[in-house]
DNA sequence: TCGTATCTTATTGTATACAATTATGGTTCG
DNA sequence: CGAACCATAATTGTATACAATAAGATACGA
């Protein structure tokens, strides 16, 4: 990470992953490049692999811009995501070590301590979700769909998200991550696969009510 | 496609997909560049979009090299297509447009007459069957399925595997399609899907079946 | 002979200058 | 007043030189 391009793509990344950059703002390469402290050279090297993860999108005349997602958009890459990562539990569920089985189960203790107490630690509960999600796909051997599934899932929209996650949502996900643990302990494929599925479209769903609701309040707020 | 570093990329697209360039060779920046006529730069451009298709490669120490699949990868690869065109067929079956049914049919049209004489015109098949899968994508209209497919399917091992496809193997194909486009006049997902998904396994055993015979004949081949 | 340290060569990474292209604003003409 | 058109500015694309790094070769010592 310590090429010039690496720097510029993670400092980018996080840009937009922050929402300093905001969807649909036009990027000059020579701004990013000021901002990132490098030349231009390694900065165009950084926007071709985000576009490749679709953070950026090109008009037609090439000019780059931080991608916007409609609520279509979002739904359907939930979809996508709960059919790969879905399949992705099924293929786990008969390859995975007694290492990464402990590994998981290790990561749900730590998300169920993080959100025991009154005011949960989101951050903890996110990086942990990040690790038991990641040891599954570890777990299911395949670069192909880890690639895939990767430049899905870490989308700027999705992530901010669970930081409204309110308690009942943390403790669903929670619950849900211990029946994957059952499911890859039985070594049923099938049964990983569907709850991996379910607990997506979940996720889906509380992150449309989130958005209905900001929606709704966003009139009110600008008449406050 | 004027750009330089658009030349660039069909190019070097092209002679990894006829295998001028073969599998885990590696790839030199200043040699590609001299091959297609531009400088370096153009040619990095390129290959970081070659690297987001996986038709190259990189070591620890970013060597570029041709992608090597080994069976299993394959495998996975057709998996993975199976599960993806199949959701896209879904899709399509309730959205595709009357102009686009009717394109599926032309294709398909086309696609018996190539298979129709003595020696079938496999280039006419493969062209035809290219674009009949291009419109259902088209119809399924999304673009990350989209994207994601193309990735996948485009891989040089699997295109040079139909050149060597039979006469039964040509004809399932085709009845195939048919039996696509009945789902689609009926608007039917789940049989769409079902049925794409199909094909693509099907494709898969009919490339094994050829590679397994490759593998056997080999020794002789060298023998002789 | 083997391993290892060091030098040499090959290859990739970065900066910069300039070329090509696209957007923008203003001007003229109908 | 609006539309077509040019001039200019803003932005991206390419070539090249040089820097940094990794691979390969050679020499030396154990």
């Amino acid at each position: 990470m310590s090429r010039a391009s690496d720097r510029a793509y993670s400092q980018i990344r996080r840009m937009i992953l922050r929402a300093d950059l905001v969807p649909g703002e036009q990027i000059r390469e020579e701004q990013l490049a000021e901002v990132c402290g490098v030349s231009r050279t390694p900065v165009r090297d950084a926007l071709r692999r985000l576009e490749a993860e679709s953070l950026i999108s090109r008009n037609e005349s090439q000019r780059s811009f931080v991608a916007e997602w409609s609520l279509e958009d979002i739904a359907e890459a939930f979809q996508l995501r709960a059919l790969l990562e879905g399949r992705a539990a099924k293929r786990a569920a008969t390859r995975i070590t007694a290492e990464q089985m402990r590994a998981l189960k290790d990561c749900n203790c730590r998300i169920e301590a993080a959100i025991a107490c009154d005011t949960p630690d989101i951050g903890a509960f996110l990086e942990n979700n990040r690790i038991f999600h990641a040891t599954i796909m570890e777990a299911a051997a395949s670069v192909r769909l880890t690639n895939i599934l990767t430049s899905i899932v870490e989308q700027p929209v999705v992530l901010r998200t669970a930081l409204q996650y309110d308690r009942q949502n943390l403790l669903r996900s929670h619950n849900e991550h211990q029946a994957l643990v059952a499911a890859f302990e039985r070594c049923d494929g099938d049964w990983a696969e569907s709850t991996m599925a379910a607990h997506i479209h979940r996720a889906f769903h509380a992150y449309a009510d989130i958005h209905q609701r900001e929606l709704t309040d966003a009139p009110c707020a600008a008449m406050a």
